[in-house]
DNA sequence: TTGCTCCTCACGTCACGTGAGGTGGC
DNA sequence: TTGCTCCTCACGTCACGTGAGGTGGC
C-alpha cells in the first residue's frame, strides 16, 4: 500500500510476502483481494489484465496478481479503468506493473477529489444541521 | 437552497421569487436549474416528475418545478433517485412537494457519507504525497 | 451422485449522454 | 425556407451484479 521508492514518476505496490505460490485462480486472487469473479473478468475485458489460460480456466501469474494490486491502488485514487489504462501504458518499459503519473495528473486528480470533497462537506453539513434540529423536536 | 421552516421532519426549497409565470417548457426548466432535457425526461420516467401534456408537449406547473427544485436539493445530500422517490411518497399529504427524512434516515446518509469522505481524504493524502515527491524529484 | 470451482452469455442497474429521425410554429 | 424548440426511440457509458445453463475433477 505503498509508494514505490525508486525515483521517478511512478507509483506501485511493493512486493507482498505472499506473492511465493507462481499461479493463482481467479478465486485465490478474488479472495485476497476482496474482488468477484466478475470483476476480475471485467478488469480483463477492459483490457487491464490479460492472464493466461489452461483450456478455458484463467491461471494468473504473480505478474498479474503484482499488477491487479497496481490496478486498485490506481482506483483508491480515484482514478477510473480506462484512465488507469492509459496510465498503465505510459509507464516505462522496465516499470510495465506500475503507473506512470506526471505532476500534472497528479494536480488534476487533486483538484477533481477536492470538488467531490467540497459537495461532500456540504451535504454533511446539511445533513447534521438537519438531524439535530429532528432530535431537538422529537425530544420536545 | 434553505431548509423548510416548517416544524416536522421535512426537507423543502422556500419559493423562489421568479416563480410567478405559471408554466414552463422543459427548456425554461432545464435552463434555469442547469440541467439538460435529457435529465428532466429521465426523472418524468423514473416517476419523480409527471408534467401534464398540451399533444406531445410537457407543460411544467409552478408545482412541478417546486417539485423538481425538492429533488435536485436531496440529490445534492447523496440520495439516489429510488431513494428520493420513496422519501417523497413518505411525505405527509400537506407537504407532497417536500421530503420526509426520519433522524434515523439523516443518521444512515450521514454516516454514508462519511465513508465515502473518508476514501477521498485518503486518497487525497497520497496524492498530495506523490505531487510534492513529483515537483522536488523534478526541481533536483 | 453431491459439492465445489470454473466457464460463457446476456440482461439489469445507475444517471444520464448522444445521436437519429421527425414535428410544429414563428 | 431557415432556425428554434419540442418529441420519441434506442444504443452507449461506467463498473460491475446477477442469474441461466453448462463443464471438469475430487
Amino acid at each position: 500500500m505503498t509508494i514505490s521508492p525508486q525515483a521517478g514518476p511512478t507509483l506501485a505496490y511493493s512486493q507482498p510476502t505472499s506473492s511465493s505460490r507462481r499461479y493463482f485462480t481467479i478465486g485465490q486472487l478474488a479472495k485476497e483481494f476482496g474482488l468477484t469473479l466478475r470483476a476480475l473478468r471485467f478488469y480483463e475485458d477492459r483490457g487491464l489484465l490479460s492472464p493466461q489460460r489452461e483450456g478455458h480456466i484463467r491461471i494468473y501469474r504473480a505478474s498479474d496478481r503484482e499488477r491487479l494490486a497496481v490496478i486498485l491502488k490506481a482506483k483508491a485514487l480515484g482514478f477510473t479503468l480506462s484512465e488507469i489504462k492509459a496510465l498503465a501504458a505510459e509507464a516505462p518499459q522496465a516499470e510495465r506493473l506500475a503507473l506512470s503519473l506526471s505532476a500534472a495528473q497528479t494536480a488534476d486528480q487533486i483538484a477533481h477529489l477536492e470538488q467531490q470533497q467540497a459537495e461532500i462537506d456540504a451535504a454533511l453539513r446539511e445533513l447534521r444541521t438537519e438531524r439535530a434540529r429532528l432530535l431537538a423536536t422529537s425530544a420536545t
